[in-house]
DNA sequence: ATTATATCCTGATCGC
DNA sequence: TGCGATCAGGATATAA
């Protein structure tokens, strides 16, 4: 389930790639991408390839700078992949492969089991954010992380999936931050003093660097652009560990469903009240 | 205003 | 062995 770290390992891997070919074509195989006018990128250059929050954002320049600025915005979502592939000859489409960019000199290639991904031709990628700021991208410190909890009443973790306020932090991310801080999923998130904020600032840094450093957690889905797969599933401390030791105090990690969706957490590092009493350690 | 829930979608897994 | 039910979750729309 790509987040930011699976996003940011994309993108790196892609800008080397293809950066400075041509779009040849652009080929879109589900309708329900429905582009009003994909031939609309023909002909352009991609000029540079990043990540955005937890898009894949392409700048398509036009090689003689007579047309306006029009940017590739691609959201994985749940299954999605960007492939770079350099075969000549392309099998015939079929899901889950929902659309192609041929570049002089090979292919993108958009796979999506459950087709929730996004593809879209955007004039401005000033919409492409909801007002989150990104961990790594924008003005992200524990004053700002601070003033965006002020007030909230919902639980910190079901918080942090919010892309309105953070933009980057998925289920598998959320709930190991919260185990570096130590902090209770279950905490109001106005309720973070300076020290807990602090403490959940340099955690979600920390997790989202390691998820970066081993190039994306592979659970269930996820491949980079070589279809490969990431390594941080190795170090995760509580997502999908229910029922295993903790690795700092060997209580069995606990699951329960926030809003739908699971958390994991250790019930002793974790406590709603308590203060840390152990130091941290990887 | 904030927070909760239903929805999208398909493959993997579970229980009988 | 097979088959229906359930689960997984990012983001949006809708409801409360």
């Amino acid at each position: 389930m790509p987040e930011l770290p699976e996003v940011e390992t994309v993108a790196r891997q892609l800008a080397p790639l293809i950066e400075s070919r041509r779009i040849l074509r652009l080929e879109i195989f589900d309708p329900k991408l429905a582009l009003d006018a994909p031939e609309a990128a023909h002909g352009r250059v991609i000029c540079s390839v990043r990540r955005l929050g937890k898009q894949v954002l392409m700048d398509l320049q036009d090689p003689c700078g007579c047309k306006p600025p029009l940017w590739l915005a691609v959201h994985l979502r749940m299954t999605g992949r960007l492939i770079w592939s350099t075969e000549a000859r392309q099998p015939a489409p079929a899901p889950p492969l929902r659309a192609r960019l041929r570049l002089t000199g090979g292919w993108v290639l958009f796979k999506d089991v459950r087709r929730f991904g996004t593809l879209r031709l955007l004039a401005s990628t000033e919409l492409l954010e909801p007002g989150g700021i990104d961990p790594f991208c924008g003005d992200f410190s524990p004053r700002t992380l601070a003033e965006r909890l002020a007030g909230a009443r919902q639980p910190i973790k079901p918080w942090l999936l919010r892309q309105d306020r953070l933009a980057g932090l998925g289920n598998i991310y959320a709930c190991e931050a919260l185990y570096h801080a130590r902090l209770s999923p279950h905490r109001p998130a106005g309720s973070l003093s300076p020290d807990e904020t602090a403490r959940l600032h340099r955690a979600i840094l920390k997790v989202l660097s390691m998820g970066i450093e081993c190039g994306g957690t592979t659970f269930a889905t996820f491949e980079n652009a070589h279809g490969e797969n990431g390594t941080f599933q190795r170090k995760l401390a509580v997502y999908g560990r229910a029922g295993q030791p903790c690795r700092r105090c060997r209580a069995p990690i606990e699951r329960t469903t926030q809003q739908g969706r699971g958390t994991f957490y250790c019930p002793n590092c974790q406590s709603e009240s308590a203060l840390p009493r152990q130091s941290e350690s990887a």
